[in-house]
DNA sequence: GATACACTGTACTGTACGGTACGCAAATGC
DNA sequence: GCATTTGCGTACCGTACAGTACAGTGTATC
């Protein structure tokens, strides 16, 4: 309120670069770890070294700190996530468990479990960054599924009806399961096989489907 | 600590019962409403009548009067579990599409799902509670579906490699998304009909997969 | 090397809230 | 109707923490 000093990095010399940066970094290490609420701007301060004061300057209040530091974080996993695509020059088994493999290993990450746990404490203080969170994390994944549905349905190799649909289906089966025992059973262990194995028959599944087929054909090997 | 006077309503005339009722309400609502932290002890006395002091002479601590909400919560969940079965004397088409639409109706309950935010908050801080949350919803809405698809198996009526991951693909395919965003996008409006579409895509998905069947067979009425 | 400026340390303010102590009043039971 | 239990109101304590004020110190720029 009493400047426009606490905007975006203003005018900041070498030196404040370097505690602006450290304060992000101990804001981010301390946010996850603990939550928005339950970390304080001294506990920040005390890793970071420098003090409140600067903190203020900087970053105007705790949640224009919050909001600075999950901005990167977004920026981080957005480079994350460009790199995942599902190959079409494969089959569509193959294609889909290496992107699905790939897509719940990112979700492993502590870090960015944790942001997805704070978000979702913080949703409704926060609905921006929530929201850009959701769009370049979860929905551009569904939306490279859905790409590569459409694009293998207009080969003739699947029939799908609605892509986006599908997608979400396929992504859901997934990480469903790991997502909610992790969000609400945090002490139960991730089993990293059983996940791999999950992904696999999920996508068998995907494929497949429960029906009996109708014209008897193969018998299981 | 002083006395043992904090426990499971310790011989409370019919006023201290009152008095106990309206707490529990109120605590409930306001916990539902605002979160664990955000709720002053001070709130619920405020909307329940009464004083402080008979919170703590009833509940032991904050702790504990949310752990007797949550309890009393956990019950009536269970009772509205039990009345959901999939029917095994429909088809597979009915039998699930019927099941996911009672599941999803469930989640969609303003009140249960606040609980569900409430507790991936709280989950660390109550495991148990946490836990038996889990076993009641969840996990016995994937058991019923895992028991039927058991079944139909058994009959031959579908082809089920594991019949408990199965389910929980399922119950992931019709639940995903909304709740993801919900707790993510809380102000994102909630379209009752296209959760329902969504729900019977998700079944016909489940059934039939996405590969070209590979006796072509039926023509797409 | 004087000047302006940006970072630092610390001390302070205000407030919110969980928890406790205690005296009082109203039920309840005999 | 008297005694005892049980709930009620209030005042109080300790603490934690966001935010502010300010004086001091190092650091660039001329």
């Amino acid at each position: 309120m009493s400047g426009e000093s606490s905007r975006n990095a203003p005018m900041l010399g070498p030196r404040g670069q370097a505690r602006r940066r450290a304060l992000l970094d101990a804001a981010a290490k301390l946010f996850v770890e603990k939550g928005f609420e339950k970390t304080t701007l001294s506990d920040i301060v005390h890793l970071a070294g420098g003090s409140r004061a600067t903190l203020y300057e900087q970053f105007g209040d705790k949640e224009g700190l919050f909001r600075a530091v999950m901005e990167e974080n977004n920026r981080r996993i957005s480079e994350q996530m460009a790199a995942a695509h599902a190959n079409s020059w494969r089959g569509p088994e193959a294609a889909l468990t290496s992107f699905g493999l790939r897509f719940v290993w990112a979700l492993m990450d502590e870090q960015i479990f944790a942001v997805l746990r704070i978000l979702i404490t913080e949703a409704e203080r926060l609905p921006a960054v929530a929201e850009a969170f959701w769009e370049i994390g979860p929905d551009t994944g569904v939306q490279r599924v859905a790409d590569y549905l459409r694009h293998a349905a207009a080969s003739g190799q699947l029939r799908v009806e609605d892509p986006l649909m599908a997608a979400h289906a396929f992504i859901a089966m997934i990480t469903t399961n790991m997502i909610m025992r992790r969000l609400m059973l945090p002490q139960a262990p991730v089993d990293m096989a059983a996940v791999e194995t999950m992904v696999r028959a999920s996508v068998r599944l995907f494929l497949d489907g429960v029906r009996m087929p109708s014209c008897p054909q193969e018998a299981t090997p």
